[in-house]
DNA sequence: TTCGGGCCTTTTGTATACAGAACGACGGAA
DNA sequence: TTCCGTCGTTCTGTATACAAAAGGCCCGAA
């Protein structure tokens, strides 16, 4: 593997999961002496971090870890929204029903595998769903876009997961997604995406509101 | 200017404006020492050329000019209708009425616009639709997706400048939609935004065909 | 005490040298 | 004649050295 990718992957893989926090100044001599590389190679990562925007060049010359804020996470979602919503009525449209049906037979079960097998579990099978849907979209240009949807949404969804209340009723949500896509009915499907979608902007907000009420705990901006 | 951004405009420049034709193989030597810079800056800019789509490196170890099939183009216009029809009905609701009365009442004068001013003044008054759109959305994060899907547009909108026509039928259409947009109608919005889109594929693909007929012509793909 | 200017440090941006890997060409054998 | 292996060339990937610029800090003056 080549040491740009490799150093790419790190450091992709500490700010989805919050050790490098919003803010954070990504200095490339201090990152490539802890992460082994030259200033070369991380400087190519930096840079393509840079374009998915999770690092934030604007503001002075030393890159940061780029914010999540209420406002930004507003916006990511009003474009998912357009993304998915649309999504979901093609795939209701070139429909795949027995791969459905099997998810919505999956989701349905999902209290159970959340309780057993744990929340990560469950984002499995979220993942296996967009699979699913890219599958049935066969349009790579559109995945793409999709894809660096979600790679914001997986540093986003980290703040709202200790709430596995929720995570039962996005499973139902999810469930009705599928059963609309196995049936064809694309406007049932982008009408379900569109309540899925808002409820989990929703609670993603409310942990973002409770989190900067109480400061004493991690705090993501400054 | 940082070398590395001149070396990234030019080469843009002359992906978009056809003068490097898709296949092309991207050597680094040699561009270098075409763009009289170091490979260093140079490899800054073909990585962001290749992470915006321009560029494929996926083929070999050298990277070529990305392809501009009618498969491509079609999966492009699918994303571009999710992305363009949502923006339209988001533009409509938050509407600002006097901007996209101005606008439609340009682009109902466009057809003298064309013929005295020609058909890169047509495109400019297309560029400040675009932009009162982006600004009616108020959302950065859907702005850089449709930043996105333009960037791609604009090189397949040379393949199919050569029909006066059908730019007078794509103003009237674009009048539509800002009347529409004006009107606080989202759904006409959504739809004039699907007729034009429709329209202008249909235009492209049916030139490509014509292009692909006639190989004596220059042909991008090999 | 506060504001401004200049110096210094640190960081980024660029160039170049070197190593490793892949592609192509050439030759030999079947 | 065709296929396979090997060698050579050329390209990319990486490291490092250097230059330029931006920011911070201190000192002095108002």
């Amino acid at each position: 593997m080549r040491a740009s990718d490799a150093a790419y992957d790190r450091l992709r893989e500490e700010i989805l999961h919050w050790r490098l926090l919003p803010g954070t100044p990504l200095s490339e001599i201090e990152l490539a002496e802890r992460l082994g590389v030259s200033r070369t190679p991380l400087r190519a990562a930096l840079a393509r971090l840079a374009l998915e925007g999770l690092v934030d060049t604007s503001r002075g010359r030393t890159g940061v870890v780029s914010d999540v804020s209420a406002a930004t996470i507003t916006e990511l979602f009003e474009l998912r929204e357009a993304l998915e919503t649309q999504a979901a009525r093609l795939a209701a449209r070139r429909r795949d029903p027995e791969t459905f049906d099997a998810l919505a037979t999956r989701f349905a079960a999902a209290p159970e595998l959340l309780r057993t097998a744990g929340i990560d579990a469950y984002y499995g099978l979220v993942a296996e769903f967009d699979d699913a849907l890219d599958d049935a979209l066969g349009n790579a240009v559109y995945r793409g876009a999709l894809d660096g949807v979600r790679l914001h949404l997986a540093r986003a969804r980290r703040i709202a997961t200790d709430n596995p209340e929720r995570l039962v009723r996005s499973a139902e949500e999810h469930r009705l997604i599928c059963t609309a896509i196995r049936d064809g009915d694309a406007a049932l499907a982008a009408s379900a995406t569109t309540v899925h979608l808002k409820a989990s902007l929703t609670t993603i907000l409310d942990t973002l509101a409770v989190r900067d009420a109480r400061p004493d705990t991690t705090k993501g901006s400054a």
